[in-house]
DNA sequence: ACCCATATATTCGGTGCCGAGTATTTGGGA
DNA sequence: TCCCAAATACTCGGCACCGAATATATGGGT
């Protein structure tokens, strides 16, 4: 069976070794040192079965060594040439390719109806907030890193993300307004069915 | 154990219910008709498990019947009155709190710097036609349906997906310019590592 | 009257993921 | 120097999810 690119964690592994070799409890480190778990979902259990499944499909070589005192023994990974040749190619998939997402407002949102109206105004606009709030926190956050001079290469996903939840606030508020000014094509039924 | 929300095909399942009662095939069937597999995940093996666990926490009922001619015995269930409940609260959760998500285009874009630059220009060119593509085919469907006199609150969920993946485009267009013109901080030393 | 492609309806084994649990070491305070 | 909280490093059982396989029924064509 070769490789399967279902969990981005092995990407985030091929990435770290791909600087330098490493030992798994150090890969996580580094994850949260550089806020990648922000971006990238880290789970010690998953780390350990995905670093496994990179070494089966010889994506990555181990090297153990029991070094530094006594502590419990280390088992420190390189990647290999083919491990540098899927970290690219799968890369290049994730930027060029759109993938099936489903994401968990959308299954919400579609489902708005079933709630009365007045109901569903107040949980967008409980929303419209939040999404607010993550937008002036992410402000913050750039400004910060700008200010220590890091280049934006080294925070683009937050530059996307900046603008992907602009896009989701400005939604919510014209959703909002609209449920009030009951101009949201449907409304008479809507109301109707709720009393 | 209290249920857990974390399969939206659950949702689905109460959403379908608190229509009418129905049994499994008949779920999926219905789902496929309207379209809904396009927002929630629809998948055999998942309906079936959801459906019992459904039904272990009693947010459902099951009324086995053996009609219409001599089908295979088919189990019809019904929502309870904690299941109808269970389907508001989890609905007004899904759109009142934003959930992480860990969308894999971020996990990509963010080890962007990872690829020489031409390469990473061609791969966010290829995303930016692609999301095109979405974008006129999503605008055609919903011609379709408005034309069909459905009610914009039928296809929120696409209106919504509609602003996200202009908002997507958008930034993949000044990405991509960003690129072209070395204009994205840091470029000099993106252009340095890769020869 | 017969065939078989399609629709109907569900089962089941495999797998990847999760997160709580375990064991050891370090370092700082009393 | 002793103690213990925090850091270090990894393990393991359970479970949700997946999708391929199974089994029967229907209906249209010849």
């Amino acid at each position: 069976m070769s490789f399967k690119r279902t969990n981005p964690l092995a990407l985030a592994v091929l990435a770290l070794l791909s600087e330098r070799p490493m030992h798994p409890y150090e890969m996580a480190q580094t994850m949260r040192e550089r806020h990648q778990e922000e971006v990238i979902k880290l789970n010690y259990g998953s780390l350990y079965t995905v670093v496994e499944s990179l070494r089966s499909h010889e994506l990555i070589t181990a090297s153990a060594t029991r070094k530094a005192g006594n502590r419990p023994e280390r088992t420190v990974y390189a990647i290999t040439e083919a491990g540098t040749r899927e970290l690219h190619d799968w890369l290049r998939e994730l930027i060029a390719v759109p993938a099936k997402e489903y994401p968990r407002f959308e299954a919400g949102i579609s489902l708005v109806g079933l709630l009365p109206p007045d109901d569903a105004l107040t949980v967008v606009e409980q929303r419209e907030r939040a999404v607010g709030e993550q937008l002036a926190a992410l402000a913050v956050l750039l400004e910060r890193l700008a200010g220590m001079g890091l280049p934006q290469l080294a925070w683009i996903e937050l530059d996307y993300r900046m603008a992907m939840l602009r896009a989701e606030r400005a939604w919510l508020t014209w959703f909002a307004t609209a449920i009030r000014d009951g101009t949201v094509g449907g409304h008479e039924h809507w109301e109707g069915q709720h009393r």
